[in-house]
RNA sequence: GGAGAGGUGGCAGAGUGGUCGAAUGCGCCGCACUCGAAAUGCGGUUUACCGGCAACGGUAACGUGGGUUCGAAUCCCACCCUCUCCGCCA
């Protein structure tokens, strides 16, 4: 959520950030909208006041008793409070108009963030690790891993398209995968570990910038509840609403969860294997920091990522994400992208954003300079360390075998109970 | 799901139609006393919005949303949440 009086003192700043996100100038028509808005209130605030004023001289009037200048007052309110209904009518129209609009902006790209219209303008800060050289021609995961249990048709036919049924080793894995995750960013990145609910209410979702915008993208429950479309709605609306101590920060959370998508946009996009799935595992990692320490705190976080897929020896390539590429709610977003051999191609396995104070403002999270009476929004970020499933994808395919098997990488022996490949059933 | 009790400031806890944004205590900040500290005393200490260069003035907020009233923390209705008991149950 924008910050009206950021629009009204620096409307040129708002519009040529808007313009590198390619969207047309808005602070005129907003500050046009929001000067009609306090005029409105202003009225409303005046004859309030009149009406307290008249209140206590009759009750004043009372206490003396003195029963006729009462009535006498009361006649001259009565007249006001006919008026009163439509003057705060208008006043709270044109707020929910103004909120209407600001709720629906994305957020502002930050100073260094490469401008661009989409991924092809993306900059690759870097790229770790060694592709590894096949002495045979690596194949896809969806054509190795159902017969190491990744079971597609089970899946669909429970459920539809883009559901799959794990079994024995396959499901082992996945579950390694992300217990190893969740060990990693608990015992050596300071991450607290969280087990949310994965319904929340509208609030939620709404501080999280996922509503009223992407209603589609997510499942909503019969009796209004949303499946969360990944764990940073949980842990970052876990303090929606609050004014923190300014020592309670950095509040750094994670949370391995199941996440839901409706994939509304992406039909016919991955369709094959298990890349886009409708129901996934991740685990999540959320920051709330002081501002002066977010941009840090962002770079820490990309490493706490990052971490994850060199344990694991998975080469991959760090993006900086342009204006044209970034989600709604960012102003500044790394991706991760893990090699997939059998693919041939990078693909998304981490998406690290800085919001700023973008959520905080929808959420209403501030916290209290230490020894200072002034409070201040916080700062939130979000990211994926990692998205479990798609990482099972990069193990399969990275550590396959002529023969179809896989082998279990290193770090996730701990996590897999004397099993150190995964064998074709048959 | 049923019955009862309750939701007030950072915390505890008064207030049950009129100078109540709200007593009191704790906490916190400042000042005094002190070589210093403790203790004590005095003063201050919610948030958001509107107007104003500012000082300051105004409005709103006592779980949320409605209603009654000249006036609501206080009365009425609905909803949410918490606690206790009962039922059901992984």
């Amino acid at each position: 959520m924008h910050d009206i009086r950021f629009i009204r003192e620096n409307p040129e700043d708002f519009d040529a950030a808007l313009a590198r996100r390619g969207l047309e100038p808005l602070a005129a028509s907003l500050i046009a909208l929001d000067e009609e808005r306090r005029a409105a209130v202003t009225e409303v605030q005046v004859a309030q006041s009149r009406r307290n004023e008249a209140s206590k001289l009759i009750g004043a009037a009372m206490a003396k008793g003195d029963r006729e200048e009462a009535e006498a007052i009361k006649a001259e309110v009565a007249a006001l409070k006919d008026a009163m209904p439509a003057l705060e009518a208008r006043a709270d129209a044109l707020a929910a108009d103004l909120k209407g609009r600001l709720e629906i902006i994305p957020n502002l790209p930050g100073a260094d963030v490469p401008d661009g219209a989409g991924e092809e303008d993306n900059r690759v800060e870097s790229e770790w690790g060694t592709k590894r050289t096949f002495d045979f021609t690596p194949r896809e995961h969806a054509d190795i891993a159902p017969a190491l249990g990744m079971d597609f048709e089970t899946g669909a036919r429970l459920s539809g398209a883009r559901f799959t049924f794990l079994r024995g080793g396959m499901a082992r894995l996945h579950r390694a995968l992300g217990q190893f995750m969740l060990d990693v960013q608990t015992r050596e990145h300071g991450y607290a570990e969280c087990n949310p609910p994965v319904l929340v209410g509208d609030d939620a979702m709404y501080g999280t910038d996922k509503l009223p915008k992407f209603a589609e993208d997510s499942f909503c429950t019969t009796n209004g509840r949303w499946l969360i479309p990944t764990s940073e709605v949980s842990l970052t609306a876990s303090v929606m609403g609050e004014l923190l101590d300014e020592a309670a920060l950095p509040m750094r959370l994670t949370a391995l969860t199941l996440c839901f998508r409706s994939e509304a946009g992406a039909a016919g996009k991955d369709t094959r294997g298990f890349i886009r799935q409708h129901q996934f595992e991740k685990c999540e990692l959320v920051s709330i920091v002081r501002p002066e320490d977010s941009e840090a705190e962002h770079q820490r976080m990309v490493r706490a990522a990052e971490t994850i897929l060199e344990r694991l020896n998975l080469p991959y390539r760090k993006l900086l994400l342009c204006t044209g590429d970034m989600g709604f709610g960012a102003r500044k977003t790394y991706d991760l992208e893990v090699w997939l051999p059998g693919q041939g191609a990078f693909r998304e396995i981490s998406s690290c954003s800085n919001t700023g104070d973008f959520q905080a403002r929808r959420m209403n999270t501030r916290y209290r300079v230490a020894g200072e009476k002034k409070t201040e929004f916080v700062h939130t970020l979000n990211g994926s360390g990692l998205a479990v499933g798609r990482t099972l994808v990069a193990v399969i395919e990275n550590y396959q075998n002529a023969d179809g098997s896989v082998t279990v990488p290193d770090a996730l022996l701990p996590y897999m109970g004397g099993v150190t490949r995964l064998e074709p059933l048959a």
